[in-house]
DNA sequence: CATCGTGGTGAAAACCTTTTCTGCCAGGGG
DNA sequence: CCCCTGGCAGAAAAGGTTTTCACCACGATG
């Protein structure tokens, strides 16, 4: 019933009942080498039998490394900072690292008083992600940890950062458009101020101009990440040019929105116009009728880069900048059927 | 550059630079009495010049307290995880608690691993978090710190567990659908194995019959949670009874498939068929045509009341047992058009 | 026989903080 | 003048572990 929260058991305990001194229990259960094989042996049975676990508080007050990381997200942990959590939580899982988990949900006070927190905690690193590729404010400054950025880069330049490369990523929605065959493409994409919606507007001119083409319609449609603006742009691009064979959507939710427009106007996806959207969001890109081609930013990986990136970095100082991580690309029927 | 990684200032640097023994400046900083108001404040300052920062480690080691709860999820921290975390870092965020996350991905040796490992770290508490309704087997046996369950209940009745009610749920759905004035209601669910399928279905006879009513079609349709058997099993409940006037589906993609095909049929929803989804997961039920009226378990709370509970049971010993949270209902226009 | 390793063991320091207990001093009451 | 009290400061222990250093015995070497 009411367990009665024992003290839990020490090494001393443990060295007592093997009749050894706390330091030999202790060398004996890290395998060090001077002591006899026969005493280790009573020491580890010793341990086995009360269940021994080294208290992990202790052994970081000595050794100085907490073998935990932070994980502070600005965002409320949405659809951006869960895959980078994963793949940190999975690059550490495997060896001893924790990660401790703070939403400082876009408040600025908030995320100074978990960086206090954290730092008071001893963590031996921190993972900011962020809400969007939009740069942020350094927290780095004179912090005696090492610190990595993840989706959001810092806006200091010494600092280490890994964002996906939207350029690239648009290029090779773009390509794709082209390798099927298309050739009147449009851009309807996300609100001009977003870095990402700017960085996807770049890359998919540039394709197109390296393919000797330009934007149907003469320039992007910058408007929201929604479904809801996906459908009004259809309006506007298919009473602007009747003859559009193709369209980039700079989010999954613009495409479906634009897949669902299109197609109450009678028009075919993807025989009359082919559509490629942006993010992979299953829940969405594979479920949309027909399923979205889309660009997949492999946050994950994104993440667990981060990650590992972090943990060499708290061993020896590891190169600053900006990494853009590639993207790829997922086919689904939007562009190309069965 | 090379960021020297320097020692953290200790109390005792504080407490030199202050020209007082540690013992005074450890009082000072904790607002004890025991010090004259001029040697406090002297302290205090010296604590703010240096950047003083108490050392956590070392405060848990003697207060036996870490302060930190660990998370335990065994689904990948997916569509239930999150709001449940989110909660949980809610509830204690404000407190100066912090949620340590293991992700054991539905790998029972992972989650032993993870469990020595919290304990090793001497959390308070342990949240445990469910993928499914289903009771999962207890790992609180002989455990030192207090756990609580949260979405999958302990099969152990000793255990705290916090689930939503589904039966409730169900029942505030169909009550929804008879005030709206529909009386030929269909139920389309997930597969038979479900304990969240059974009792959804379960409560929909029971309100049914409350309203002296059975179900259309004389059986609830069991199948799998996907918007795929949402449409195939339109097609099923329109063939057998073309005169239904409302479907409670038992998740959002469900009747996002079932919408989908029932308006492809040229019915109008909901002015012919009334449609109730569940989980309110609202990229889908709020981007549907029409957005889908919904049941909403509220797992936000959920987390939250998990963690307060945690919480005060790190002190005293609490209720055990199955606790039901309370749903509630989202209306949208797929019931009640505006 | 004295000295030197050497393999194995234990005592003690170190990590950093809080708390308890002791001690000092001044002032007031007897 | 002595004793007690109260206010304040500091020394030391405690929390659990690892590591360094000292020690001991024993065999080998000179």
């Amino acid at each position: 019933m009411d367990s009665p929260r024992r003290r839990a058991t020490t090494i001393t305990d443990v060295a007592t009942r093997a009749g050894v001194s706390v330091a030999t229990a202790s060398k004996a259960l890290n395998g060090r080498s001077q002591v006899r094989a026969e005493t280790s042996r009573r020491v580890l049975r010793a341990a086995e039998e009360l269940g021994y676990q080294p208290n992990a508080l202790a052994q970081s007050l000595i050794s100085g490394q907490t073998r935990t990381v932070g994980l502070l997200t600005s965002d409320s942990v949405g659809r951006f900072g869960i895959p980078v959590l994963l793949g940190a939580e999975d690059a550490f899982g495997a060896g001893e690292m924790a990660v401790l988990l703070c939403d400082a949900r876009g408040d600025a006070i908030r995320e100074r008083h978990y960086l206090r927190t954290l730092l008071a905690r001893r963590v031996d690193g921190i993972i900011v992600v962020g809400e969007s590729t939009d740069p942020r404010p350094s927290i780095s400054l004179d912090l005696p940890v090492p610190v990595v950025y993840a989706y959001a880069p810092s806006d200091d330049p010494q600092d280490v950062s890994f964002v996906p490369d939207d350029v690239g990523g648009a290029r090779i929605a773009v390509q794709h458009l082209l390798t099927v065959g298309r050739r009147r493409i449009a851009h309807i994409t996300g609100p001009t101020h977003y870095r990402a919606a700017q960085d996807r507007a770049v890359g998919t001119i540039e394709a197109l101009e390296e393919a000797g083409l330009t934007l149907a319609g003469g320039q992007a449609l910058f408007g929201a990440w929604s479904r809801r603006w996906g459908r009004q742009a259809a309006e506007i691009v298919l009473a602007g040019d009747p003859e559009i064979d193709a369209v980039f959507c700079g989010s999954d939710q613009i495409a479906a929105g634009f897949v669902e427009a299109v197609r109450e106007r009678g028009r075919r996806v993807p025989d009359d116009v082919a559509v490629v959207g942006y993010d992979n969001w299953e829940v969405l890109s594979a479920e949309t009728r027909p399923p979205l081609t889309t660009i997949d930013m492999n946050l994950e990986v994104l993440g667990r880069t981060a990650a590992q990136h972090l943990f060499a970095a708290i061993g020896g100082r590891a190169a600053s900048g900006v990494h853009r991580m590639p993207c790829s690309l997922t086919i689904r029927d939007s562009t190309m059927p069965q």
